[in-house]
DNA sequence: TGTGGGGCTTCCAACGATGGGAAGGTCAAG
DNA sequence: CTTGACCTTCCCATCGTTGGAAGCCCCACA
């Protein structure tokens, strides 16, 4: 079966195919005469596999120990579900993270006219904020799982100027 | 005042203030006869309206627009709140996805023993799916705002093997 | 047998926001 | 004058994905 075929039948782009094989996700496909990539129920059902796992936010890292624990026949189910329930709760956070923006937003839209007058307080809540240390609530630029890496972000120390 | 002072008090970083300096966000910083960038009062009140509005998950293209309707002194309240409100449904769109995906999630993981026993329907939910057309609801990569491009995603046409 | 079009190959670049680091200039304190 | 902290520009990496270019392969149709 061609990459083509493939693709169409796991509903994975063939760029994604060759771009998995290559940062080793999965394996170097079998290659046909012509040179073209061969693939076979299995492989689709692997590349299935792969797309679903996206589907549910886990990153091609996390896909990899995924595939890891699907061919290993002798993991406790108890390692799945810990895997499973530990990407859920990076989950909520993001979702904690993106509530608080709409809480946020709704609260300064609720106190803006939206009529023809300039003085809009959403325009001011973002120019003047609350001027409290934490303002508003650090934000990550969201990779999906990659809890990891909670980057410094550097604090405004205390409001002076010049 | 210096970059690196100029970012601890908004709150952004040096290399994102360069970045955003490059990329036209901000106008081009005045210089100080050694060649180091020079910030006032002024830019650092930019800076932190830039930050908070990145908090509350605008992207960098919506934050030129925002900084377009702070300095529009003429410009009706209403356009500010249209405009707040729109990035507040995509915010909700994603929470929706994440939502989602917690939830198959945690009915895989209640279906699942946890136990010392390889059988978990958790991987089995990831190897066979519902077989259904939607199957898992297609996910977009998450930019934050940038609505458009829905890239058409391939779908599976029915599940046939070989 | 020739030709066209579509699929395949590889490689390279872009997106967005951010961080890391190298190589070198500047400044202030000791 | 030296040291160290700061600044400059430049390039690279991330992550998942898409786009395109240049060139080969294959099939169907005339």
């Amino acid at each position: 079966m061609n990459i083509g075929r493939a693709a169409e039948m796991s509903g994975v782009s063939t760029k994604m195919i060759r771009y998995y094989e290559q940062t080793g996700l999965i394996p170097k496909a079998a290659r046909q005469d012509s040179g073209y990539r061969d693939y076979d129920a299995a492989d689709v059902h692997r590349l299935r596999f792969i797309r679903r796992a996206r589907d549910l936010g886990f990153t091609v890292e996390q896909i990899g120990e995924l595939l890891g624990l699907w061919s290993d026949r002798s993991r406790a189910s108890a390692d799945v579900k810990a895997f499973a329930l530990e990407h859920v709760e990076r989950l909520k956070e993001k979702m904690a993270e993106i509530e608080a923006m709409v809480r946020t937003l709704e609260t300064l839209a609720d106190h803006c006219h939206g009529d023809d007058r300039p003085e809009c307080p959403i325009i001011e809540g973002l120019a003047e904020g609350d001027g409290g240390p934490s303002d508003l609530e650090p934000r990550e630029p969201w990779r999906f799982g990659k809890p990891g890496k909670r980057s410094a972000r550097q604090r405004h120390p205390e409001v002076c100027d010049k």
